[in-house]
DNA sequence: CTGTAACCGAGACGGTACGTCGGGTCTTCTG
DNA sequence: CAGAAGACCCGACGTACCGTCTCGGTTACAG
């Protein structure tokens, strides 16, 4: 790809759009739009972005090249979508009773999504392409967060048992917690075990405890 | 580029070969080698993996297309060879005299790689080629192994002086001092200051600490 | 180029398809597939078969270098079709009332189309090409048959006429009225005058007027 | 091949010096000199011009590319002097008491020179390489005018018998017995019979003997 | 019902980079 | 010195996608 500044922000017709108002004229087919995110997706997990074809997209998707750039101006915008709109449903907030059985959940929630799941895989990618495209970045920055929100929801509630100190590092917490399992996955290659998630949960607990 | 599985591990001419072994004919330009290794490097961080275009090296490199073609028979070699014989050569092993000062320290240089060295721009890219290019992947895991053994010379000399206990979980400590640096610089975004780091290093000690 | 075996006879696209049947997608620029076969004839004549460049080509004709290439998939076969769909159309049937006249203006004809005209300054290229590329070689034959059989339709008049004997060999006054043209521009290079043609016709026409 | 404007006549040492004076140091090999000519030569008849790589060329005859740049500054220069080297000298000035008998052995031998022989069948190539390089049209013009000058002898040979009369004009009795066999063989590759020449011989005797 | 506007498919268009090949020059080592 | 080997710069090759465009054919809402 030529390096060519990004144009703008996104698709022609956002998705978020609630009712969907039909003008005249054909409606687009909402079948194609699910098959483009997928085969984007799929792509962008298997051979990275610049692994990404347009041109397979839509061979992918069973659809025309065309109808792939009449929904997005480029291909960063396409995968930009494609991420933001395919969120990492498969979540939850946990609940054991205690700090570190919640904490412990969520990192193998973590992990698991990291390694299983369509939008994970994507990671790599997207860290790469974040460096130059940081609107791409927004949205698994967004994911990011909004995982982080859940398990800060986690710690205020032990904060409220009194389980944990009421003037903690909540994002220090946070970051201590998943910070080395993204950088087990995708830095040092060594492996994620249920024994190594079970320490980092108690030291990252027990440290933040000490004020 | 065409999605290639990547053939082989690397260039044609090892560069490791100690003595230079020079058979008959012309020996390749050492100056060329160097001017192709940088030109590629400077690109690869400037504008990523998909951004660096062998035309463009070739012309940094003030060489012909050609020469960078004999030494690498594609774009992905090209980039794994320079990154990996290029070095991370400004970095050295703390002796402040405690284990937080040493570490401070050990977070301070990591953190000034990975956002000002030309190699530590790199590691985006290197990131996503990993998840492909398994070989690539070496190279860097490589270099941040080199970086953990200074530090683990670090903590050993704490648990020698008895500042930390000796059945400390080394590996755990190392972690919880580099992963959250890689994690907001490439993943998060969020800001690391030094503050943060002073909180990062003396929770991390605190959290191994209590066995 | 390399020496690869010419893999089949002619383009995608034959331009003798009467209806010119328009499939699905964007029909091709007719613009361009005359400014490449005009571009591609003046560049033989010009620089030779080797001297042809599809980019020079491309050029000329105000076109992407790809525009050529959806066309023809190789050189070869741009410049067998351009020949051959280029006829050589400006000729005439004389009929001055005499054989030796309508041989004299067919000769001189024949010497104006090799020097002057845009196909006739490929023929060189043409002939060496033909050693090769029997399918280019076909082009010029036809061209060449069609040109003898107007000189033929002249012959046979002579004979109604009673001007030549009718068990004349039609065939080899056509050949030694032509190929001496032919001999000299192409290969001894001697010089064409009007007074070598005056003579050459008569000289020819009193061989075969002799059973 | 660049368009590049022809540098100069020849080679650096000319073949036709007698003694071959030689300077210090190790002589060329002459076995190497003969290896590239027939090997060049050899290439020219299969491929034509563009077909010709001096790589090819080296490899054929046993030797380094080197030493083919060192006796021809380019391909142009080794081919016009491997052509103009290798003479054409299997042919014979017949005498069979008539000057038809004669001239059809002449005809006989052009024919087959032309599509037997090594030099015979770099005409084509050297047709078009005419029209672009001058020099290169001069070998084989002067082989071809050798041959005329058998032919002259010839004719000469009747004239003094009192066979053909002794204004006849002989350059065109030259073309006409010439020409055609030319033609066929290039051009209109039509077959060259043994009854087509005797016809041929035969009426361009008798064409000329009118005056 | 019938326009008509927007869709969909197909594919040509101007570009740009790819990786390969050959040309002609040069530099080194070996005989 | 000649020869073998091979690196060097240069430029054309034919391929693959990019993002844009123009076609014919197909819906679904609106008058």
């Amino acid at each position: 790809m030529a390096p060519t500044a990004h144009p703008g922000p996104a698709a022609d017709r956002p998705a978020d759009t609630a009712v969907a108002r039909t003008g005249p004229g054909r409606p687009r087919s909402a079948e194609a739009d699910r098959a483009i995110d997928r085969a984007a997706l799929e792509l962008l997990a298997e051979a990275g972005f610049e692994g990404v074809t347009i041109e397979e997209v839509a061979a992918r998707a069973g659809v025309a090249r065309s109808t792939v750039y009449r929904r997005y101006p480029c291909k960063t915008d396409l995968l930009v979508d494609a991420a933001a709109r395919t969120s990492d449903d498969a979540r939850s907030v946990p609940d054991t009773g205690t700090i570190e059985g919640d904490l412990l959940d969520v990192a193998h929630q973590l992990h698991r999504m990291l390694t299983d799941s369509l939008i994970g895989r994507t990671v790599p990618a997207a860290i790469a392409a974040a460096a130059r495209h940081p609107e791409l970045a927004e949205g698994h920055r967004a994911m990011v967060q909004r995982r982080r929100s859940g398990t800060r929801a986690v710690i205020d509630r032990a904060v409220a048992r009194g389980e944990l100190p009421d003037d903690i590092d909540t994002d220090l917490l946070l970051d201590l917690v998943s910070a080395p399992i993204f950088y087990r996955v995708l830095i040092s290659g060594e492996p994620v075990t249920d024994r190594y998630l079970r320490r980092l949960v108690r030291t990252a607990v027990e440290g933040v405890r000490q004020h």
